[in-house]
DNA sequence: GGCATCGTTGGATGCTCGTCAAACAATTGG
DNA sequence: CCAATTGTTTGACGAGCATCCAACGATGCC
């Protein structure tokens, strides 16, 4: 059986305005400066620094990345492989992600 | 009676979140695009484009942009004038402005 | 002074959202 | 085959938010 990818917006079809709502949750861009900095792929829901949230409040703001365009995911079993759509957004919004990961890395949060 | 300034976060105190939030929503992110494309300053709540909005509900969207820390507002009289913290904005996140007036005449919206 | 103008404030309302909990489906391992 | 694991889905609840309306304060003008 091969992977399945979850369903996603179409590259032309990824709104600034829904990016930017998405981005505008603390956890979301937390999730953001895990996806940016360290592994590119390769990413489970434990282990996020999210342990006191719980496991379906993740998975309804990885859903809401996703539908915003932000990540793709990757369906291999029971695992979940995340990464960040980095070409899709830089074709779409040039720049954009860049100054958002030197204002991640500029705020030590 | 000098002109006076409405209460704003410092430039150091502007967080990317709030940012973000403050402009992941339909009518603020047109604000934003109406000041970063035409005039810098001198901008009255009439003809903003929003005129299928109350005047007070656009006066709350005002006010969610200035305490993000995106917008300055001088009282003069009964006027606002809006300017966008465009140096201010640089130098907390370099590059985000100018990603987001692109991304802004990207989409025909 | 009296009145129109411009924006703010407060309340009210309905919708969205973040969170948790429990149930569920799919998969892996003994 | 059964049990543990992993993430999703659904419902529920409370908080936040966008919007309108009415009232208000401040200002400018005749």
């Amino acid at each position: 059986m091969p992977d399945e990818w979850l369903p996603q917006p179409a590259t032309e079809d990824i709104r600034l305005v829904k990016v930017l709502h998405a981005l505008g949750d603390p956890v979301r861009l937390q999730l953001l400066s895990v996806y940016l900095k360290g592994r590119e792929f390769d990413c489970e829901l434990s282990g996020l620094g999210l342990d006191h949230l719980h496991k379906s409040t993740v998975s309804h703001h990885m859903k809401v990345l996703r539908e915003a365009g932000v990540t793709s995911t990757r369906v291999s079993g029971r695992h979940r492989f995340v990464q960040l759509r980095r070409s899709d957004l830089d074709k779409r919004f040039p720049g954009l992600l860049d100054a958002l990961l030197r204002g991640l890395e500029g705020e030590a949060s």
